[in-house]
RNA sequence: GGGUGUGUAGCUCAGGUGGUUAGAGCGUUACGUUGACAUCGUAAAGGUCGCAAGUUCGAGUCUUGCCACACCCACCA
């Protein structure tokens, strides 16, 4: 046993930087198209370049982590490649913002000069986000990192537009959009999220044209009555019947409109009359579709009403609905207003109002898409987790809609689409055409838009890989395995990338998708920048280092719900590792001067054959929590593991054989010690890569390889089932009688008392005689057959298979011994009358199964024997 | 309105196919500081398993209903 020179703790901060490098530079990281291996490949979900590390990221990139590195020391060929996404919308307002602080607009500057500030900018924050994920410890193959707007990725944005085109997949057509006003582009339907908002119901009265009759309609939007094309009742509602076909006018613009009858007018809602603006609400879209209505448009795209009005020109909607409301009263039309909860959307870029408006945008049809992208997933090919998922996923693309992919922005990939200058055909292809327009013209211009951003990051799995070339790692690499990233991105993108991989590839993009939930603050709340609770992961790697924050990350995680996480999480890391190092500084000094090779077999003790038990019971059930995606419960396990069977018991059983002087299976010990410093150490690798490597680096057996390319462990077939009941027993027994001490307040408390040990296993009791000598604080342990001869003033601990009496000798006084052998007396007798009332079930007795009933008939012997046991102890007490 | 979850100790979470003393960690309390670790040790307290019915010899576990919370979806203007 040796003292090993060792920092007191753990520093992350130079061991992160020391390894990262190493790992990098020696090229760990990188995959091979290694014909010998399988491969394993995951593909980050590439964070925007705008992005700086937050928690969620720390969270999805940790768990992949965890999973590459397992594989990749599995054996696999594991590739993990990294990227970031150009998030057309949310940098294009970035870099707005940035310009208008300089005083510039993009239209000032015009798309090139827009464009070239875009990349300065790329170029200067793009990789700030790469930076910081590598602080995390991601071991991501650098070098195949992509970006969605390099020249590949274009290439292959473009081939995929303009086949579809050609296929009838992708269509140009004028329809109702969400447009935000905000970011000036229309946005798709996945990204509006729809947020309870106070309003009114406004209730205002069209008049016949002789004023006959009169309808009431009510409406949250008031002003856009002044593009209201008609007036839609229920056909089955009588109040209206006389009506229907009739006309009414819309009062402020004078306009004669109809009134249509159709099904999906709710009657017990508002009047039961609704009025129909084909040009801001989708309802009323497709009603005027349907009765070829004209379609008005009230509010154009920059949210502002349209001359219809002149007064009105101009103003903003609220301002023109504050006008128009005044004005109906004004007129008398006004009927009613009523306080009222309805949801608005929002776009979820910039959380403004999101307004329905007519344009001409480019669709991908989605229903020959989402088929097969249902099937898959229906047959398992893909398979979604938590299952429960996949019902969503289904629901969503059973009821999916044509997907508006243009977007009225600069940044991003431009869609190559011309246009006539002349007619206004259409050319889709991947220049500018150089023929003549069949209407004689020869001049076009290419469309302005570029497109949503998740049209190119639904290609990542396989256009990272060089798709449309059919590259090396293409068909090596793809379909990729497992897909590991947050819910909130399950129809974003999980959804796209499954139809589009289909459509463009003829496979599936991944095979597995895992799926955890958001990280939300100590109080369940979402980590906001209004309520400043958000946690810094940066902060916390410089505060605790790396592996603190991906244990406080991976603790307690389900993949059903959301993460709570608190930085309290952050002191049981902290403490793990501590333990993790003063564990391996102890193991390495008892190990320092053994030779392994004079290990022999056929001396392993009975506490090493239960801890080689116990180690592969922890590899086979920890590696099957990992492949099942389980990170929290795999981590839970071995905490367990390591810090109560490993150091509270095993360390705590062989410190005597280490120590004390002339025993002969130091060895033994000391190689069961490595061989499970080790395992831990491997297994708890993927989930704390720095620390492990650091300890496993100093493990004085003459290694040659560092940990992140080690061979995962595997169980092997040892089975010890006597030894490790043995010892179970002595663990029971040693807390057993150190529950005695603390009860009967044995002072002082390391004070040593003599142990008698009546016992049927007697070869086993002496044989870790040493063992409960330290542990259960005994001068000497006297085994003997029966109970002859012990002193009568003793406690008694009984078990079993073994009782212990420990002498009173003068620290303990009589009564406080009969006292606590009443107490547990009631206990037995409180356990006998409940199995008994069991067995006297006759219902029990006849229909349980037999083998229950004899356990219990078993458990009923047990207790009576231990009762009599203490009531023989109780009556000479008495005496 | 529909769907999907969640509800177990003060907190964070475990609890295959129902089996009778419901577990762990943190926190709390008491005692302690012993050969790696006070970022430690020994022990204790703490739970009518959201509520109510039902099925069963037996329910934390299965069924139904209800309550609370969360998330997703949806065209009641």
């Amino acid at each position: 046993m040796q003292q090993i020179e060792m920092e007191k703790y753990f520093e992350p901060a130079a061991a992160e930087e020391k390894w990262y490098h190493f790992w990098s530079d020696k090229g760990y990281f990188k995959a091979h198209r290694d014909p010998n291996k399988t491969p394993y490949t995951i593909m980050i979900p590439p964070p925007n370049i705008t992005g700086k590390l937050h928690i969620g990221h720390a969270l999805t990139m940790t768990l992949q982590d965890i999973t590459i590195r397992m594989k990749r020391m599995q054996g696999y060929s594991a590739l993990w490649l990294p990227g970031t996404d150009h998030a057309s919308i949310a940098t294009e307002a970035k870099i707005v913002e940035m310009l208008r602080k300089e005083g510039v607009s993009k239209e000032d500057l015009g798309r090139e000069g827009f464009l070239r500030r875009a990349w300065d900018w790329k170029k200067e924050y793009g990789g700030t986000i790469i930076k910081q994920l590598k602080k995390l410890g991601s071991s991501c193959d650098w070098d195949r990192e992509r970006f969605t707007l390099d020249e590949g990725l274009s290439n292959a944005v473009q081939k995929v537009f303009i086949d579809m085109y050609n296929e009838g997949l992708i269509y140009r057509g004028e329809r109702l959009v969400n447009w935000c006003p905000c970011c000036h582009t229309s946005i798709s339907d996945a990204e509006v999220e729809y947020e309870e908002e106070q309003g009114h119901l406004w209730y205002i009265r069209y008049d016949a044209p002789d004023k006959s009759y009169s309808v009431e309609v009510a409406t949250t939007r008031p002003e856009t009555m002044l593009g209201d094309t008609a007036v839609a009742v229920n056909p089955k509602d009588e109040r209206f019947a006389h009506m229907i076909g009739k006309t009414v006018v819309v009062p402020i613009v004078n306009r004669e409109i109809p009134i249509i009858a159709d099904p999906f007018v709710e009657m017990e809602f508002g009047t039961g009359a609704v009025k129909i603006t084909p040009a801001h609400d989708f309802n009323d879209f497709a009603a005027g579709k349907k009765f070829g209505l004209e379609i008005i448009k009230v509010i154009d795209e920059d949210g502002k009403m349209l001359p219809l009005v002149p007064k009105y020109a101009g103003q903003d909607i609220l301002t023109a609905r504050a006008g128009i409301v005044e004005e109906l009263k004004e007129l008398g039309n006004l009927t009613k207003i009523e306080p009222y909860m309805h949801k608005v959307g929002k776009c979820y870029r910039c959380h403004n109002t999101v307004e329905p408006l007519v344009s001409k945008q480019w669709f991908v049809k989605m229903e020959t898409l989402a088929k097969p992208a249902i099937e898959v997933v229906k047959n398992k090919e893909i398979k979604i987790i938590p299952e429960r998922d996949e019902k969503v996923y289904y629901h969503w693309m059973e009821n999916i809609q044509d997907w508006c992919v243009s977007r009225q922005l600069w940044w991003g990939h431009r869609i190559p689409a011309y246009y006539c200058t002349k007619c206004g055909a259409i050319h889709v292809g991947e220049s500018m055409p150089t023929h003549t327009c069949s209407c004689g013209n020869n001049t076009w211009v290419q469309d302005d838009d570029t497109l949503d951003t998740w049209f190119s990051s639904a290609l990542w799995p396989f256009s990272t890989l060089g798709w449309p070339e059919k590259t090396e790692d293409l068909s090596y690499f793809y379909p990729t395995s497992t897909l590991i990233t947050g819910r909130d991105i399950l129809f974003f993108w999980v959804a796209r990338m499954i139809f589009s991989a289909l459509k463009q590839t003829g496979k599936v993009p991944f095979k597995t998708v895992a799926m955890h939930g958001l990280v939300r603050d100590a109080l369940g709340r979402k980590m906001s920048k209004s309520l400043n609770n958000g946690v810094d992961p940066l902060e916390v790697i410089s505060e605790f280092g790396a592996d603190a924050l991906r244990f406080s990350l991976v603790q307690g995680l389900n993949l059903e719900t959301d993460i709570k996480y608190s930085k309290d999480k952050l002191t049981v890391a902290k403490a793990f590792i501590n333990k993790l190092w003063n564990s391996a500084k102890f193991v390495f000094g008892a190990i320092a001067d053994t030779d392994f090779k004079s290990c022999d077999p056929q001396k392993l003790q009975p506490e090493d054959k239960w801890m080689i038990t116990k180690l592969n019971e922890i590899i086979t059930s920890v590696t099957a929590e990992l492949e099942k995606f389980e990170y929290g419960l795999a981590l839970q396990k071995l905490y367990d593991f390591f810090w109560n069977d490993f150091c509270s018991t095993y360390i705590e059983m062989v410190k005597p054989r280490l120590m004390d002087e002339g025993v002969e299976t130091k060895t033994e010990a000391a190689h069961t010690l490595y061989r499970v410093m080790k395992a831990v150490l491997l297994l708890l690798n993927p989930f704390l890569p720095f620390v492990t490597e650091e300890l496993y680096s100093k493990l004085p057996d003459g290694h040659d390889k560092p940990l992140i390319i080690t061979d995962w462990p595997t169980a092997n077939a040892e089975k010890y089932p006597e030894d490790f009941e043995n010892i179970e027993l002595l663990k029971y027994f040693i807390t057993s009688i150190r529950n005695v001490r603390v009860n009967m307040n044995i002072q002082p408390n390391r004070k040593t008392t003599l142990i008698f040990v009546t016992t049927s296993k007697g070869d086993f009791i002496r044989t870790v005689a040493p063992i409960l000598k330290k542990l259960a604080f005994a001068k000497d342990v006297i085994i003997q057959p029966t109970k002859d001869g012990i002193p009568v003033n003793a406690i008694a601990v009984e078990s079993l298979a073994a009782s212990a009496y420990i002498p009173f000798e003068d620290l303990v006084d009589v009564a406080a011994e009969i006292e606590r052998l009443n107490t547990e007396k009631a206990k037995y007798q409180e356990m006998i009358a409940r199995v008994e009332r069991q067995l006297a079930n006759e219902q029990f007795v006849s229909k349980a199964p037999k083998e229950k009933v004899d356990e219990q008939r078993q458990k009923l012997a047990d207790y009576q024997k231990l009762l009599s046991a203490t009531d023989e102890r109780l009556a000479m007490l008495k005496k």
